[in-house]
DNA sequence: ATTATCTATAGATCTATAGATAATGC
DNA sequence: ATTATCTATAGATCTATAGATAATGC
């Protein structure tokens, strides 16, 4: 009946593996499962972040894909299964930056460079970044549980380590969650409204490398302490 | 035919006025068109910005508004006319805050007043915010042409101005088109992802508050001079 | 034997219109 | 007379399934 994407749609926040504990696979997955569901996947990021959830169809998704609509359902148990695959398997890689954050490293430095790996990422995945933006946008009807689960608690370990690091007098006095917030909004900025962005700069070629640099000086500004007392 | 709100759905960029000029209208509308048309946008805005323009159905705002869906397709052309409509009555007040930038005023004064006043809208203007957002984010199809006509032209301009403040010695060495993006991107945050900010601030209530400071903060270090050499 | 794919279509949803009726303004 | 509103429904679009057929792996 269901294909061997057949799969609860609900989300399983406890696991990250390929398949929830309480529905073990009785097969491994073949090769072709694994190939086709990757072209799903892949043309799917692209359907769904250019047009949002509901503006994307399966006709979209199949022609990308280079599959027939029904196989496609072959492989996912529908539109909404696809949709969250592709947020849950983004997940990781999205707060892979933020992981990075060294509590042993030199705090400026440490932001600096996180900046810089996110603009990386706004470069280099605009569509990633754009298929949260719609899902964050609308309210993460379908990302809720995985913001919970995941992004939450790193988010609050990494503002301790940068409270930490304020009292001991690395950083100046800050607040953490609106430094990351600031952080992402003016990174993601770049992939998120890109439209605006190049028809403001009449696309001028060296965008995130103008971008860079400027963050690097704001970011630079906010976290050094300016020496103008003594000591 | 078809109601009063017949109108060319195309945007006439070179007209702000109700009607563009190949179409004036033979009657002035009547006290239940303006207040039906304005039921309308309003509901319009809250199911559009809430679910996006494929997401929002015309049943939803006709429930919204309290008219019945015919009724709506007599006041507007149909649902795309609703949405560029809404569209480009919000164009006007979204750039209010940038064309208030003074260039007879303190440069950073100018800038940081500017920063608050986005921030004010983000919180007093989310729907809107996130309208605009959304719209970007797919590309901007609907609003392309009022993005070059109005944005644009404004845009240079003030990126003109704070390059003199800066050629004037009166700012430090930055560049106008990313400081502009930065301030957006981190004032529309609290609006655009407010379902993420929520969700990770724990709804403080102070949210507001404390990212005020913080942007206070952040754009004074960048915009002052660190005198800490001679003169 | 099982996995993968296709054609055809059911069933739901949504935009928009037809056509009749009620309310309003000279 | 014109403006405003309603019921009913046409027509298009989309998700998903039924059921048959082809390809693949023991």
């Amino acid at each position: 009946m269901s294909g061997p994407g057949a799969r609860p749609s609900a989300f399983k926040t406890g696991t990250t593996s390929e398949y929830p504990l309480s529905d073990a696979p009785t097969k491994k997955p073949s090769r072709i499962q694994k190939r086709n569901r990757g072209l799903i996947l892949e043309a799917a990021l692209d359907v769904f972040s250019r047009y949002g959830y509901r503006g994307a169809t399966l006709d979209q998704i199949a022609q990308e894909a280079g599959l027939s609509k029904p196989n496609i359902l072959y492989y996912f148990e529908g539109k909404e299964d696809i949709h969250i695959t592709l947020l849950s398997k983004l997940m990781e890689s999205w707060l892979d930056p933020l992981v990075e954050l060294n509590p042993q490293g030199d705090p400026v430095s440490e932001i600096l460079a996180y900046v810089q790996r996110k603009l990386d990422m706004a470069q280099e995945l605009p569509r990633e970044s754009r298929l949260f933006a719609g899902e964050i946008l609308q309210g993460a009807p379908r990302m809720r549980p995985e913001l919970e689960g995941h992004l939450k608690p790193l988010f609050d370990e990494k503002c301790a380590l940068i409270s930490n690091w304020v009292t001991e007098g690395r950083l100046p006095p800050l607040d953490p969650r609106h430094l990351i917030f600031s952080i992402w909004a003016s990174t993601q900025h770049y992939a998120d409204f890109e439209t605006q962005v190049s028809l403001l700069t009449e696309d001028a070629g060296d965008t995130y490398q103008t971008a860079s640099a400027h963050l690097r000086l704001m970011f630079t500004r906010l976290l050094t302490f300016e020496t103008s007392s003594s000591d």
